[in-house]
DNA sequence: AAAAACACTGTACCCTACTACAGGTTTCGT
DNA sequence: ACGAAACCTGTAGTAGGGTACAGTGTTTTT
């Protein structure tokens, strides 16, 4: 739970621009960081984790507001465990469907090589 | 091959808006359509099918610059079969790393499930 | 102790992917 | 035959997701 990375060094350590963190920030995709005596934003491990969530979830399509549903399902406080439950099966069920899509142009493309005799 | 679709009928067989199709073809994600005497563009029930094929690449994150790109390895006469084979590969493993990427998510999911005793 | 590197806030700008007119023509329904 | 509905071109505006300064303060390096 140490917070000891600067914005530049979580920004390099997760492939992403100092003002891209800054903009999560805003957008409130990352919680408000802890500042030090000078007013330095201070990180944490686990906010690289986070952005390499985000990315993750970026690259299969899912949107800023999206990616915010997902990860508040694993700290909102309000929410009951079969809350919890219910949502993150609801969003299991969301990334099925995807993979059937992806096996379905993956078969598509797989048609586009047999015809090429 | 016969082109019968007015504009407004492939738009709402495709669910899009009208202005959507003629940005695509702006934007040479549609070929230019054939015209009737009076300028007014023809689709064939190909066209559905390319608009559903966009449609479903665009919820897995591609970009329309990359869906043409998957569009073209099917038309273009300038790349030989071996170039549409590489580039078909290709981008078949893509698609095989979203999957793998996807299972991923849905495991962490699936431990946010456990975690809620 | 001074330069270079890094951080801060705030505002403005950029690209992608649409979406919405305005002003005019063609077709369809009754 | 005539009004509504659908089409045309061209231009402008919007939302989402960043990115780039400008002007200023704080560490780090030499």
């Amino acid at each position: 739970m140490k917070n000891t990375l600067t914005i530049g060094k979580l920004a390099s350590q997760a492939g992403l621009n100092i003002e891209t963190i800054r903009y999560y920030e805003r957008v409130e995709l990352l919680p408000v960081p802890n500042r030090n005596g000078s007013g330095y934003r201070l990180y944490s491990k686990d906010d690289i984790k986070r952005l390499h969530f985000i990315a993750l979830a970026k690259r299969h399509g899912f949107s800023l507001r999206e990616i915010k549903d997902l990860l508040e399902l694993r700290v909102d406080p309000d929410t009951t465990c079969s809350d919890v439950r219910t949502k993150a099966e609801d969003k299991v069920n969301t990334i099925n469907e995807k993979i059937v899509e992806l096996e379905k142009m993956k078969k598509a493309l797989g048609r586009l090589i047999d015809n090429c005799h």
